[in-house]
RNA sequence: GCAGAAGUGGCUGAGUGGUCGAAGGCGCACGAUUGGAAAUCGUGUAGGCGUUGAUAGCGUCUCGAGGGUUCAAAUCCCUCCUUCUGCGCCA
């Protein structure tokens, strides 16, 4: 979300932008947003001297109240200035009515374009339509494809009898896993192993809430990606939509809810916040379930890291959240690379994203398993986050002051790990053509002690 | 979940219809005093929006949130949220 004033000031370069993301059915809203804010702001300012007026008109009654109780052979001669003043008042109150109805009508019409203008993207960012344009950006680690065959990542896990996937279905539904023994461990070594990983960089850890209200989410998302998105939890009890509760599609809704309206203090910047939580989501009219296996699915879990600065050094956390990523799998032995996205494949908030994705050696092609997000002051506008920094400043009699300015912060957000998607990754890199699976060193704290992981004596063979 | 009480600025706390965006105190900032400091004294100290060169001035809105009554609401009415106390229930 931009600032209508800047849209204002820079139609020429908003416009630009908007081409840019290959978005021109967007273009007449430009001009749009800005004739409306315009009568908006007329609107306002006739209100006000209406309300003006009325404010003084209200003041003086209440002076001829006072007057008549202190003196009350006053009284009688001042109840008429009472009513003549009232039927003022109540002459113009039509108009003051209609005039603060309308600014609220032209107002709520400005703010749905403006959530729908794409923020302004980095110079960096390369241009093109769609994700076909994305860009490998580097490589880190060699994509080996082994002599042996990998099989899907399901019969791996079926392997160790570490997957039931048709009772999650029988009891769930399609896009839910029970996973089991040393895969369930796994998963589980990985968020721990991920946690401490990101705590040993200097982030806080945080456990937050795993449901939010309906009013968090509409701050976070737009109404089309909260259907598409989130569940519902149903309460007949609960009266007031904003009320409602909602299952967190990620902890950046929870996150970033919590500053929501907040001002922090400069001293405090930057916040550099690592979340664990689980994360459901609808998939609806997305590329749909992954049937067969642990892709896409209703739940997962993720550990999430968050950052909000102070506007000059977004970018450097920018730079600092992917590469924790990278460090992260390369820890485990997964090769990466970055893909930068493109401007029409960013989503309109960002400023500038990249993935992360996982090599496959069963697919001999890369898979997104992490997510980069700078999104400037665009979130931050939306929410009200804000901090404050000390000016100085001179008063009218000449001597030193210090003032507090509040300015929009910068957020960005970036997954560390989700799995058991990030499992996939994970069990095809490290298979070994005996079937064992190879645990690197700085997960085997986690795994307790193991070097490698021996699958289970009822093996059932691939059957790709 | 039930019953009772309460939500006011950075904090504390007054204010039950009228020059109240809000007394007093604490804190903070600047200044005076001092060799320097403490103490003391003085001045100033919420945010959004609009106007503006302005972080000045002026106007408007905001006393948990939203709605209502009124010429006028922190104050009265309704709904919701949150907190505290007691009971119940629970990991």
């Amino acid at each position: 979300m931009l600032d209508i004033k800047f849209v204002r000031d820079n139609p020429e370069i908003v416009k630009e932008n908007i081409r840019k993301k290959f978005q021109e059915e967007k273009l007449p809203l430009v001009d749009q947003v800005i004739d409306l804010y315009a009568q908006a702001l007329e609107a306002k300012q006739k209100a006000e001297q209406l309300q003006a007026n009325r404010n003084t008109l209200s003041k003086q009654i209440g002076m001829l109240k006072g007057q008549a109780k202190k003196n009350p052979e006053l009284a009688e001669e001042n109840e008429a200035k009472i009513a003549e003043i009232t039927a003022q008042v109540n002459a113009e109150s039509e108009e003051r009515e209609s005039l603060l109805a309308k600014q609220t009508e032209l107002d709520a019409k400005v703010r749905e374009i403006m959530l729908v203008i794409p923020n302004i993207i980095d110079d960096s960012v390369p241009i093109g339509p769609d994700d076909s344009c994305n860009v490998e950006v580097q490589r880190f680690g060699e994509p080996k494809v082994p002599a042996y065959p990998i099989p899907y990542h399901t019969e791996i896990m079926g392997a160790y009898n570490g997957i039931d996937l048709s009772s999650a279905r029988r009891v769930s539904g399609t896009g839910f896993y029970y996973l089991l023994g040393d895969i369930a461990r796994l998963h589980e070594a990985v968020l721990a192993y991920a946690r401490d990983f990101m705590i040993d960089r200097g982030f806080t850890y945080v456990i937050p809430p795993y449901m939010i209200r309906g009013e968090m989410v509409e701050g976070v998302m737009s109404f089309p990606e909260m259907d598409a998105m989130m569940y519902k939890i149903e309460d007949p009890s609960v009266t007031d939509p904003k009320n409602s509760l909602y299952l967190i599609g990620t902890s950046e809704h929870s996150m970033i809810a919590r500053f929501n309206g907040q001002i922090i203090p400069s001293a405090e910047l930057p916040l550099t916040l690592t979340s664990y939580s689980p994360c459901f989501r609808k998939e609806k009219g997305s590329h749909g379930l992954e049937e067969r296996g642990v892709y896409r699915i209703h739940q997962f879990e993720k550990q999430e890291m968050i950052v909000i600065c102070k506007p000059e050094e977004s970018m450097q956390w920018y730079e600092v959240l992917w590469k924790n990523s990278v460090d992260l799998f390369r820890s485990l032995d997964i090769p990466v690379r970055q893909l930068e996205c493109c401007s029409g494949d960013l989503a309109d908030l960002k400023v500038k994203s990249c993935d992360i994705e996982a090599w496959s050696p069963r697919q001999q092609k890369y898979f997104e398993v992490c997510s980069c997000s700078n999104l400037g002051d665009a979130q931050a506008r939306r929410l009200g986050i804000r901090y404050s920094e000390n000016v100085e400043t001179v008063d009218k009699k000449g001597r030193k002051k210090v003032k507090k300015v509040n300015k929009l912060a910068h957020t960005l957000n970036n997954t560390c790990v989700a799995p058991p998607r990030m499992l996939i990754a994970f069990l095809e890199n490290n298979l070994n053509e005996d079937g064992s699976v190879n645990i690197p060193e700085a997960l085997r704290p986690y795994m307790g002690g193991k070097a490698k992981l021996e699958r289970a004596k009822t093996y059932i063979p691939p059957q790709d």
